[in-house]
DNA sequence: CCGGTTATTGGACAGTTGCGCAATACCGGC
DNA sequence: GCCGGTATTGCGCAACTGTCCAATAACCGG
């Protein structure tokens, strides 16, 4: 294999990892799948990594952390607080077979038996909750969302979209994208105290 | 080992599988584990089980389904919609090292690549919804609670608690069960049109 | 062009995995 | 007391696991 420089290399572990994680799920990938993944040998990935904990858990930071940004940049650029709330019902909610939020269910399962993924979930679960909580505030100070309990209600807020989610994304079946979009948006525009039908997502057809 | 009746053996066989998935997680069961928790040869499992997804769902669908059961008689004892209500949060809401809902977890994110234990999960949800969704068309009936959605107000109350629950088990710190029980209650109360407070739980101290 | 640094190899190690199958041990009914 | 049925054994199979390490190969500044 060519020779990359460290940085190269480390991030080329974390693609061929996620790219396992993906098909195989987060707490299936091995060592040397990994390796396959990149074409390389096995012992490469622990020259860059002291454990598969660190690898999942740079891995799941990895999507984790991009779609924090990429959702950023959505509710940067949507303007009033009404379209940030909306903007996020709509990015967050998962399809069906939707494989980031599968690895969220892997990082919360292995969380317990794995320390580094554990770190790396809950961080972002922290700053996902700081996102939504900063949009809160926004609203209020706008006068357009009345609530005395941000942290609570974004936490709230949070919580029934990945309930719901898991529904979604665990039992395809039980829990449809287009019930828990408007479940989801009901529960919000109680919380911040929004006329009823404020939040609806423009449902769009899916694949 | 002595020898025992189908039913028995089977029985015992899912008492040692679940002795071994609450120590090590569902994911991690196998079947020589198995064995040895019951001190029986590994050939055994396979004579009763088609494979580790039968064993697994088995267990899972002993401890969900009689915590199910459990909580049905809480509730059925409990009395008048709001005590139900709040005797449900205080029973589903976990411990920060709660095994119960940890094998949940390890449901959820087993469930995109095990099928038996996917339908079993998915089975046991929805019971869980429906037990909520009695309770809440009882308030309704009454007239204590005033809501006009109560399949979807189950999904939320539901899934809310879901939501903070994983975040008390899986990140032991970033939430705890104090909060968690304060935001479910203030949502349920919200969603079913009760005062401030009505649902709150005598929070008890723990060890 | 050469020497030192270091990225990379590939196999050793000491386990572990789910599953299947022939052989055995045990029990209830006759 | 014996015998048929079946619960139970325990090992074989082929593959797989994370981690480690000596050897090799490739790149860099001089």
């Amino acid at each position: 294999m060519a020779r990359m420089s460290p940085q190269d290399r480390r991030s080329a572990i974390i693609d061929a990892a996620l790219a396992v994680a993906i098909r195989k799920g987060l707490a299936a990938v091995t060592v040397r799948d990994v390796a396959a993944e990149m074409g390389s040998s096995s012992g490469l990935i622990h020259h860059y990594f002291g454990s598969m904990d660190d690898v999942l858990a740079a891995a799941f930071e990895r999507v984790a952390g991009q779609e924090l940004a990429a959702t950023e940049d959505v509710l940067a650029k949507a303007g009033d607080p009404v379209a940030v709330l909306t903007a996020f019902l709509d990015s967050y909610a998962p399809v069906a077979e939707d494989w980031s939020f599968q690895l969220w269910l892997d990082a919360w399962a292995e969380a317990a038996r794995r320390p580094a993924l554990r770190e790396a979930s809950g961080r972002l679960n922290l700053a996902w909750a700081g996102l939504v909580e900063k949009a809160i505030r926004d609203g209020v100070a706008t006068g357009v969302f009345r609530c005395d309990d941000p942290k609570g209600a974004a936490w709230r807020i949070l919580s029934i979209i990945d309930g719901l989610a898991l529904q979604v994304v665990a039992h395809h079946s039980i829990v449809n994208r287009t019930d828990m979009l408007a479940w989801a948006a009901t529960a919000a525009e109680r919380e911040l105290q929004l006329p009823a039908g404020s939040l609806a997502v423009q449902v769009q057809v899916q694949g």
